[in-house]
DNA sequence: CTGTTAGCGCATTCAC
DNA sequence: GTGAATGCGCTAACAG
């Protein structure tokens, strides 16, 4: 075990060791301008004896570059699961590679105060903000502050604001052109329950109205039920909706625990999937599309892209004050797990 | 919407505008001398004409006191769940109080190379790491550098090593002289699948061999179940048990899943809960004990004192390089939700 | 190829 | 009560 100095080595007693100037070392650290081969290998191994490491700090202070950013992830009530990771794993991969560190910030959604206390201190260089609301405070507040940041989802009013958020109204149409191409005229649409929809929430909303306009376009019927997000719902939603409308042969879900429900109720009426009934669902990660049995199709936006993509463009933003505000919409991916099948023949 | 000035203030700026010098200006942040009131008066004028918000990381390279943190929360398959950020939240505040900002960092366990890097960048000033092995690799490393750091939960050779983490040693006897009281003299207990004990986790072991041991002094008999952690197990594993000892009076669970099994079996069984059969429960959140029905009594450390003494020995240690080690045992606290009861008498 | 110099924004010691 | 001067550890012109 190495003896641990008494105090931090700094890059003077690196350059007194090697028998260089300060520079140097920071020049053969970055690389920003040629060494000799002869002063590096000493500056390396002085560095190495003392142990040297750079701090980034007073660098990030020296130089005026990016080197902290803040990614706001409102927990709320239902913690963090492996998908969302994704979009913060995808996010830090982007920093690092920049020499940036991610800060994970949980605070709650309307804790305006500890945000402005967070970006007061100085101490970041710029911020994510998930979980985007239609209106949003914390972007009224971003909004009168000098700090760059990007959103990952939009508000209402998006103007000068740089976003990224799944395309939505590229979701419906995916979907119907999916089925209407195997044969299914007549669909389910299990969604959520309305008081979501009329608070206006954004995915479920865009989501909604471009599948409808899409399937009259295609000609294809489509029963809406608002369910509420549990199981034993999705499971009444279904029997109800075979009940009215015996000639469904697709249900496409935008609601993860009554989906479970939906492929409940099918097993226990001995409907199999996707033979005797297609399976489609928005949104959901692949963690929770492969869990069900039958495993779902998908359409979504591929895990982490979100989140790689938004520190792209924050790191843009930090990095260059006149850089353009950017609005991206990121294409949905349709996965195919066999959940999605021709339609069956039914007497209606 | 006030208009964005085309930089940052500095403390240069208010002391010109103010008419004082820098150090004045500092002094009336800080409070750290007597300034006269009027000067004061002109200084916060001018800061408030400049929107001048002081620079934290200038301000901690020059003071050299510590201001950014990590907290090592390696996720991996499960995520993060609301009662996790118990821990997250009181370290986090407490670390506010002392003007420190919390980075969570969630990478993979084993990823040392990435602890490696977050380290060298000199970013941070100390790290809390969560989720500690009996041997953990991040420990090791660690120890070769002149981080403070501190563990939530200990290693088995905890040789100089900080940390804070339940006292599981006190978690047995907490439960039988509950239990003894009550005149419940034969229990199960389901624990967790022989794998995991095996494989030397620590929680799993002291608190059954400290349970067991107190069970002989109080002439309990103990009926120990490897149970793997779903719930069909734990159905099974009461269902066996009650033929097999039809003279249990109480099941003690540490193993969430399988204890919602067990008490749907007693559900299914027309056993009711605490007037049949009482129920004790180790380690679980309250979110969790309140989530089943009925709700679990438990034995646990209350959400976040673990993150926040976690959070007050590292400050020590990052403040005070000559700060003892500290190695925190946690008492364990009963929250009786009336899920245990009088040991009814059953004709054996 | 390498050294010198002047900051980054602030805390703090030493003067008055 | 207040100001001047120095330095935290490093970057980045500006000089050779």
């Amino acid at each position: 075990m190495p003896q641990q100095p008494p105090r931090r080595a700094t890059r003077a007693d690196v350059a007194r060791l090697a028998g260089v100037s300060d520079s140097t070392v920071s020049y053969a650290l970055t690389g920003d301008r040629p060494i000799s081969d002869e002063t590096r290998e000493r500056i390396e191994r002085a560095m190495d004896d003392l142990g040297y490491v750079p701090h980034a700090r007073a660098a990030a202070l020296a130089s005026k570059k990016p080197s902290l950013v803040a990614l706001h992830f409102p927990v709320g009530e239902r913690g963090i699961d492996v998908s969302d990771l994704n979009y913060v794993n995808a996010a830090s991969d982007r920093a690092e590679v920049e020499g940036i560190q991610l800060l994970m910030w949980t605070h709650d959604i309307n804790d305006i105060d500890a945000l402005r206390r967070l970006v007061s201190q100085g101490l970041i260089d710029g911020i994510i903000l998930m979980e985007v609301r239609q209106h949003d405070e914390r972007v009224d507040y971003l909004r009168t502050t000098r700090l760059p940041f990007v959103t990952i989802g939009r508000t209402k009013d998006n103007t000068a604001l740089s976003y990224i958020d799944a395309d939505f109204d590229a979701w419906g149409p995916l979907a119907v052109n999916h089925l209407a191409d195997l044969g299914h005229t007549e669909v389910a649409l299990i969604s959520q329950p309305g008081s979501v929809v009329e608070s206006g929430y954004g995915p479920v909303i865009l989501t909604q109205s471009s599948l409808m306009a899409q399937a009259e376009r295609r000609g294809m019927r489509v029963h809406l039920v608002n369910s509420r997000p549990n199981i034993r719902a999705g499971r009444e939603a279904l029997a109800q909706l075979l009940t009215a409308h015996p000639g469904i042969t697709a249900a496409v879900g935008f609601n993860a625990p009554a989906m479970i429900g939906v492929l409940e109720e099918l097993a226990v009426m001995g409907l199999r999937v996707p033979e005797d009934m297609s399976i489609l669902h928005f949104g959901i990660s692949p963690e929770q599309a492969e869990m069900t049995v039958p495993a779902q199709t998908t359409i979504s936006v591929p895990g982490g892209v979100l989140g790689d993509e938004a520190m792209t463009v924050l790191i843009e933003r930090m990095t260059n004050a006149s850089a353009p505000t950017r609005q991206i919409l990121a294409p949905p991916v349709l996965v195919d797990r066999g959940s999605t099948g021709p339609a069956p023949l039914r007497a209606d």
